[in-house]
RNA sequence: GCAGGGGUACCCGAGCUGGUCAAAGGGGCCGGACUUAAGCUCCGGUGCAUAGUGCUUCAUGGGUUCAAAUCCCAUCCCCUGCACCA
C-alpha cells in the first residue's frame, strides 16, 4: 500500500475532532481516569522531550479509553514568565503578543502529533480569564492566614532583575540563567508553606512518587528534631539562642558560634577591639563565590566577638565566635561548639586553641578522661556532667533528660526544626500575575477587594531592550488608585507572582476549565481528582520546586473546602532523559558541540570520539520533531519513542532505529493488506492464532496498565506480527479467522500508533473509530495452553532440528534428503505422567521418590533399570544445574504429557512444514523402538523432545 | 561527605519476589529466500565447543544455597540530588 502519513494522519485527526471523540464529560457510572503531562512554557516549537512527555501521556490516555475509562486528558500552558518578556523587548512588542502566537505555534505541532487532548479545557495561565484566578486565591490564602509581608534578605538574580525563591536557587545560581545570586533586603511576599512542613514530608510515605522524588522533597523539608537553648550573654542582658539536635553533648559546649551575619555580632563587639576582626570576617563572607566556599569547607575560620556566654546547664563561661561555617538561614544563625562530639567543632576548636571535653563514651569501658583524635560523633553514654543526674544516660533518653531540665529553667525547650523555608512569592516583573494589594498611606496594605478582580495586566506598555525594572512601576494607570477602604489616592503592588503559583492548581482548574464564577467546581474537582491525577508525567526537574508548590497548594484549597483530595497526584511518572550523540574527549572528559564532530579536540588536540549526551542546544545535538514528522510521520516518531525505552529510562536518538521502526509499520501494513484477499479456508493453525491473540492481549493489558510501555508496544507492535507471520508461513490464509485476529489487533496499536489504528479499523471493515472503542476483552478460552504448546512443540522440533543439522552435515560426506524423528518410547512418557501426576499433589520427590519408583514396574526389567532411573531423575529431581522436568514445563506441555498426545501423529501432520522448514526431503516418526534406531538417537527420545537423526 | 539510582553479550535495553536464563525485544552485523539488481519484505545466525545434554559469561572479589545475573558482604566505577543544616 501507498503509506503517505502526511495524508493519512491529519484525515483521522480531523476525524477525531468532529466528533469530539475526546471530549471528557463527568460520569458517575465510569471509572475515571486523569492522565496529566506538566504542562509546557510555550517556547514556540515543540521539541524531543516535548514529544516524548506527551506520546507517553498519550499512550496511556487511549490505552485507559480503550478499557472502557473515563478519561480526562487536557493540554493547556504556563504562559507567564521571563522569556516572553525578553523576547517582547528585544522585538519591541508585548508579551502578551509573543505568547500566543507562540501557543498557537506549539499548539499546532501538538494537534500534528494526533495528541487527544480535550482541546475544549485549554487554558492558558497567562490569560486574565485564568489568572483572575489566581488573584482570587491569594485573597483566600489572606483570609486564612497564609500571606505574609516581611523585610528578608532574598536571593537576587541581577540579570533577571528579580528576586528568586530559595527553590530557584541551585549551586548559588539563579536557575534560569545561571548567574550567581546576590543577597539582598527587602519586603517581599510570603506564602506560608512551612505550616505544612510535617504533612508535606509525612504524606510521602504514603504517596507514590518515585524514590529518589520523595528522598528530594525529604531532604528538601529537612525537618530535624532537637532543642531549643539559650545562652545568656555574660555581662549583658542579651541571650544567644542556638538550635542543637543533639542536646546530649551540652556539657561538652566549650565555645559559641554565630554566623558573622548574625545580628547579635555588632552588639556584642561594637566599640572593642574586637569589631574590625568581626567585619573583616562578615565582609569576606559576603562577597566568597562559590568556587571559594568549596574551598573553605576545609577551612574554618572565626573571630572571637570579646564576650562569653553561660551554659544555661552547667553555669560554665565559654568563649563567643563569629564563624564562616555557620549558616545565618538556619535555625537560630547560631550554635553551640561541642568540638569532643562534632568534627566541625573539633576541626574549629584545635584551629584557636579551644578545650576539647568529652562527655559521651563510645564503649561502656572507655575512660571518660582519655584525650581525642577526632569528634565521636555518635551516641554514647553520658560522662563528665558537671552535675549530678545525668552520667549513664544516652541517646534519646539522654537528649529527653537534658530539654527537661532545660525546660524547668526555661532556658531550652524541645524545638522542630526545618529547613524549609516560606515561598517567596514576590517577583520583580511584568509578565505575571498582579499581587492584588494596595498600599495606602493611612491605612497599610490593603487587599483588593473580590468584587474589584481582577487586576488586569495592562496591554498598552511598550517593552525595549533599554528598559530595567518593572515596567508595572512605571505605568501610572496600572500604579495610580484609591485605597479600597479609606478612598484615598494609594499605590498598586507591582510585585507579580512567581509563575510557580500558576501551576500549583491548574490541574484542578482542568477539571472544570470553562467556570467563569469560581476557581472550579467542587463537585468537578472531587470527582477528577479523586486520588489524585491518576497518572502524572514530567521531567525529574520540578521534583522539588513544582511537585512541592503543587502538594502544598492542595492541601490549601482543601482546608478552604474547595475541594476533598489533599495530595494532588496519584501516580507520578518522570521521563528519562532523551540523548543524542555528541562529540566526545575522553581526554578531556567533556563534550562538545556537533559542528566539532570528526575533527580534533579543541582544548587538548586529541581525536573526538562520540558518546551520547543530553540533547541540549548548547551540544546542538537536538533533533526536530517536525523534521522527523514530514519525514516519517507522527506514527512512527511516537512508536519509536514508546519502543526505544521505558518512560523512566534514559533513552538514545537513532536514526537508524527510527528507520527500523518505520520498516515495521511498513510490515504491519502488509499484515492488514494482504488479509484482504483471503477467503474462507481454515485450518488447524486459525486455533493457534486465535489463541495467541487472546495471549498477547492479557500481555499487552497488563503491560500497559503498568505504564511498561517498551513491554506493551513490544507485544501489539512486534510480537502481534511476528505470530501473523508465522500463520502465513503455517499456510494459514482464512478469511475469519484473520479478521478476528486483526479485528482484536487494530485498537491495540491505537495507543502507539493511533493513526494507523483508525486506517486498519476502517481496511477490515469495522463501523466506528477506534478513538470511540471500548475494547472487547477476548476472554480466555481453555484450551488455548494446549493449542500453543502443540506448535510450540513443532516449532521446537524444527529449532533443534535446525542446529543439529548444521552438526550433522559435518559428518555427512553426502547430501542429508531425511530427518527421522524417533518419539518417547510408551514407559517413558507414562513416567512423566506419573511425576506429573504426583507434582500435583505436592508429592516430596527428594525425600521419597526413590521408594517409589522403585514400587513402579518398569522398574522391575533388570535391563533398562538404569534408564529409568536417569530418566525419572531428569523428570522430578533434575541434576546439579538443571531442575526437573516437571518444574520447567509449562501448564500446556503438561497438558500434553497428561493427555497423552501421540507425538508421531502430530510429526506426522505436520510433516510437509517440518522438511520445508528443515529443507529436507523426507520426514520420517515413529515412537523409539518401532523401527531401526537411526544414528542411536533411541535412548535421548524423552517426551516432547524426541530423537532426531539426519541421513 | 550524606542520600537515591545504577553497572547485563558489538550497541541500546528487559530480567533481578533465586531454578523454565546462554539470558526477552530491538539496533547493528553475517548468511539464506525473493528480485534482473538494489531496496523492501520474509527466514535463519550472532560467547566457545559440540550430532543434542558440555564449558565460560550478567562491574570485581568473597559468601549463602542442591542451585545465583537474581539474595548477603566488601571493593571499584558511573549518574542524580543535597551540600559546613548544627
Amino acid at each position: 500500500m501507498t503509506y503517505d502519513p502526511q495524508e493519512l494522519e491529519p484525515r483521522w485527526q480531523n476525524v477525531w475532532a468532529e466528533q469530539e471523540a475526546f471530549k471528557a464529560q463527568i460520569d458517575k457510572s465510569k471509572q475515571k481516569f486523569y492522565c496529566l503531562e506538566m504542562f509546557p512554557y510555550p517556547s514556540g516549537h515543540m521539541h524531543m522531550g516535548h514529544v516524548r512527555n506527551y506520546s507517553i501521556g498519550d499512550a496511556m490516555a487511549r490505552f485507559h479509553r480503550l478499557m472502557g475509562k473515563n478519561v480526562l486528558y487536557p493540554m493547556g500552558y504556563d504562559s507567564f514568565g521571563m522569556p516572553a518578556e525578553n523576547a517582547a523587548k528585544k522585538e519591541g512588542g508585548h508579551p502578551h503578543k509573543v505568547t500566543h502566537s507562540n501557543i498557537s505555534s506549539i499548539r499546532s505541532d501538538q494537534e500534528r502529533m494526533g495528541y487527544s487532548y480535550d482541546w475544549s479545557r485549554f487554558l492558558a495561565t497567562s490569560d486574565v480569564d485564568y489568572y483572575k484566578w489566581n488573584q482570587d486565591m491569594f485573597l483566600t490564602l489572606n483570609e486564612r492566614g497564609l500571606v505574609e509581608r516581611r523585610m528578608a534578605p532574598v536571593n537576587w538574580c541581577v540579570d533577571c532583575d528579580t528576586v528568586l525563591a530559595n527553590e530557584q536557587v541551585k549551586n548559588n545560581r539563579c536557575w534560569r540563567c545561571g548567574l550567581e545570586v546576590v543577597q539582598k533586603d527587602m519586603a517581599q511576599w510570603f506564602l506560608r508553606m512551612t505550616e505544612y512542613s510535617d504533612e508535606l514530608l509525612d504524606e510521602l510515605d504514603n504517596i507514590s512518587f518515585p524514590e529518589n522524588v520523595k528522598t528530594m522533597q525529604r531532604n528538601w523539608i529537612g525537618r530535624s528534631n532537637g532543642a531549643h537553648i539559650d545562652f545568656p550573654v555574660d555581662g549583658t542582658d542579651s541571650v544567644i539562642g542556638v538550635f542543637t539536635t543533639r542536646p546530649d553533648t551540652i556539657f561538652g559546649v566549650t565555645f559559641v558560634t554565630v554566623s558573622p551575619e548574625h545580628e547579635l555580632c555588632e552588639q556584642l563587639c561594637a566599640g572593642t577591639k574586637w569589631e574590625g576582626g568581626w567585619r573583616n570576617l562578615k565582609e569576606e563572607c559576603a562577597k566568597i563565590s562559590e568556587f571559594e566556599r568549596i574551598n573553605m569547607l576545609k577551612d574554618k575560620k572565626g573571630v572571637f566577638l570579646g564576650k562569653n556566654a553561660i551554659n544555661p546547664i552547667s553555669g560554665e563561661k565559654v568563649p563567643i565566635y563569629a564563624g564562616n561555617f555557620v549558616v545565618s538561614s538556619y535555625g537560630t544563625g547560631a550554635v553551640m561548639g561541642v568540638p569532643g562530639h562534632d568534627q566541625r567543632d573539633f576541626d574549629f576548636a584545635k584551629e584557636y586553641e579551644l578545650e576539647i571535653k568529652r562527655v559521651l563514651i563510645e564503649d561502656n569501658g572507655d575512660i571518660p578522661d582519655s584525650p581525642q583524635h577526632r569528634a565521636f560523633e555518635g551516641y554514647g553514654q553520658m560522662v563528665n556532667s558537671s552535675i549530678a543526674g545525668f552520667d549513664g544516660l544516652s541517646g534519646e533518653q539522654a537528649k529527653q533528660a537534658v530539654i527537661s531540665t532545660l525546660e524547668e529553667s526555661g532556658s531550652g525547650r524541645g524545638k522542630v526544626e526545618y529547613r524549609l523555608k516560606d515561598w517567596l512569592l514576590s517577583r520583580q516583573r511584568f509578565w505575571g500575575t498582579p499581587i492584588p494589594m494596595i498600599h495606602c498611606e493611612s491605612c497599610g496594605v490593603v487587599p483588593v477587594p473580590r468584587e474589584d478582580l481582577p487586576v488586569q495586566l495592562p496591554l498598552d506598555v511598550i517593552f525595549t531592550e533599554e528598559q530595567s525594572g518593572n515596567p508595572l512601576a512605571s505605568h501610572s494607570s496600572f500604579v495610580d488608585t484609591r485605597c479600597p477602604s479609606c478612598g484615598i489616592n494609594a499605590r498598586r503592588e507591582t510585585d507579580t507572582m512567581d509563575t510557580f503559583y500558576d501551576s500549583s492548581w491548574y490541574f484542578m482548574r482542568f477539571c472544570d476549565a470553562n467556570n467563569d464564577s469560581e476557581p472550579f467546581d467542587r463537585q468537578a474537582v472531587d470527582y477528577w481528582m479523586n486520588d489524585g491525577v491518576d497518572l502524572y508525567i514530567g521531567g525529574i526537574e520540578h521534583a522539588v520546586m513544582h511537585l512541592l508548590y503543587a502538594r502544598f497548594f492542595t492541601k490549601f484549597t482543601r482546608d478552604s473546602g474547595m475541594n476533598d483530595v489533599g495530595e494532588p497526584f496519584g501516580r507520578l511518572v518522570c521521563q528519562g532523559m532523551l540523548n543524542a550523540p555528541a562529540p566526545y574527549c575522553s581526554e578531556c572528559n567533556s563534550e562538545y558541540h556537533v559542528d566539532y564532530s570528526g575533527s580534533d579536540c579543541p582544548s587538548c588536540g586529541d581525536q573526538l570520539s562520540s558518546r551520547s549526551a543530553k540533547m541540549s542546544k548548547s551540544l546542538g545535538n537536538t533533533v526536530s520533531p517536525e523534521d522527523m514528522i514530514s519525514k516519517y510521520g507522527a506514527d512512527t516518531v511516537r512508536l519509536f519513542i514508546l519502543f526505544g525505552a521505558n518512560p523512566e529510562a534514559g533513552m538514545d536518538w537513532s536514526d537508524s532505529a527510527l528507520e527500523a521502526n518505520n520498516r515495521q509499520i511498513y510490515s504491519i501494513i502488509d499484515a492488514f493488506e494482504s488479509s484482504l484477499n483471503f477467503t474462507n479456508s481454515p485450518s488447524d493453525i486459525d486455533h493457534w492464532l486465535s489463541a495467541r491473540l487472546r495471549e498477547n492481549h492479557r500481555k499487552w493489558v497488563k503491560a500497559m496498565s503498568d505504564v511498561s510501555l517498551r513491554e506493551g508496544v513490544m507485544v501489539s507492535h512486534f510480537q502481534m506480527l511476528s505470530d501473523w507471520n508465522w500463520y502465513i508461513r503455517r499456510g494459514g490464509r482464512d478469511k475469519s479467522a484473520t479478521i478476528q485476529f486483526l479485528k482484536g489487533w487494530a485498537p491495540m496499536l491505537a495507543p502507539a500508533t493511533p493513526h494507523l489504528a483508525e486506517e486498519f479499523w476502517k481496511k477490515i471493515g469495522q463501523g466506528g473509530i477506534v478513538a470511540n472503542l471500548e475494547i472487547e476483552n477476548p476472554g480466555e478460552n481453555p484450551d488455548d495452553l494446549l493449542t500453543m504448546a502443540k506448535e510450540k512443540f513443532v516449532k521446537d522440533i524444527i529449532s533443534s532440528g535446525r542446529n543439529l543439522k548444521t552438526l550433522a552435515e559435518r559428518h555427512s560426506k553426502a547430501d542429508i534428503t531425511k530427518v527421522v524423528i524417533q518419539t518417547s518410547p510408551k514407559w517413558k512418557a507414562d513416567l512423566a505422567l506419573e511425576a506429573i501426576r504426583l507434582n500435583d499433589e505436592n508429592f516430596d520427590f527428594e525425600e521419597e521418590g526413590h521408594r517409589h519408583l522403585k514400587a513402579l514396574d518398569v522398574f522391575n526389567n533388570e535391563k533398562t533399570r538404569g534408564e529409568v532411573f536417569q530418566a525419572w531423575s531428569s523428570f522430578t529431581t533434575g541434576s546439579k544445574k538443571k531442575r526437573g522436568r516437571i518444574h520447567t514445563w509449562s501448564d500446556g506441555e503438561k497438558s500434553l504429557i497428561s493427555m497423552e498426545i501421540d507425538e508421531t501423529k502430530v510429526i506426522n501432520a505436520n510433516s510437509g512444514f517440518i522438511a520445508t522448514e528443515l529443507g529436507v526431503e523426507t520426514v520420517e516418526a515413529y515412537g523409539a523402538g518401532q523401527g531401526e534406531d537411526v544414528g542411536g538417537k533411541a535412548k535421548l527420545a524423552s517426551p516432547l523432545e524426541p530423537g532426531i537423526a539426519f541421513v
